[in-house]
DNA sequence: TGATTATTGATAACTGATTCTCGTTTGTCA
DNA sequence: TGACAAACGAGAATCAGTTATCAATAATCA
């Protein structure tokens, strides 16, 4: 049966509060907050377990190791070159929705979908 | 100075017939063909090369291996679920210009620039 | 051609991220 | 409270990708 520790919980608050997606060492850091010298294994297996049930999902960005986050309906991201910060974009009309004050050097796009030849199958 | 070798030249080719960005077991595959024993190391030590020449460029997509490309203008990516394989968008207007048979299940876009805390100075 | 030295191939070593192991701790339920 | 097993912490092990090492090879130029 599933258990209620502390760990698990200052893990869940961390996510949920931080509103943008985090490295699991991050999340260490910030729940070492609550639960001090509270381990990466920990960590990694919580947040496994959270995608599995569900309640968290992982957030890949091109060439960095992957982020969690609670999960949410989907969205893009936008990364500060500059400090590195990672924010969150509601989906529709992106360009058209980014707040001001945010400058777009670059961007990065992929789709994910069928090639003619397997959708045609 | 640079030499001229078969291995570089092979590798070469491989990048600028493909047409698409390659993981660099997929070079080493493909350049193997004209140069029979061709060394891991060397695909990675030339792509490197080529990359600091501005030749190539590097093509990282979430949560996959950096890929490597001859370099050219800004374009998105079309990651098929089914076959694995990547195709090249040209840029603008991506949707509209998605060639016929291709269908999207998903996507990701990462902006990336200058949040307001950083572009204001 | 011969000397020089950049480049190569094979493989060991390294790297960063992640998982496993195992003895210890601590929720949970009777 | 006490027994039991889930969860934990520390650190070793693993893994994929990449880089370093070094002796052998081969491109280049006198």
């Amino acid at each position: 049966m599933q258990r209620h520790t502390r760990q698990r919980q200052a893990i869940q608050k961390v996510l949920e509060e931080s509103g943008r997606p985090l490295l699991p060492g991050e999340v260490q850091v910030g729940a070492q907050n609550q639960v001090p010298g509270l381990g990466l294994a920990t960590v990694y297996r919580t947040l496994k377990t959270m995608v599995a049930e569900g309640l968290a999902q992982i957030i890949e960005l091109p060439g960095e190791a992957p982020r969690f986050e609670i999960h949410t309906a989907h969205h893009d991201h936008f990364r500060c070159l500059a400090c590195g910060e990672i924010f969150e974009l509601s989906c529709p009309g992106v360009a058209a929705a980014l707040p001001a004050g945010f400058e777009i050097a670059d961007h990065q796009l992929v789709l994910y979908g069928k090639c003619p030849e397997c959708s045609g199958r």
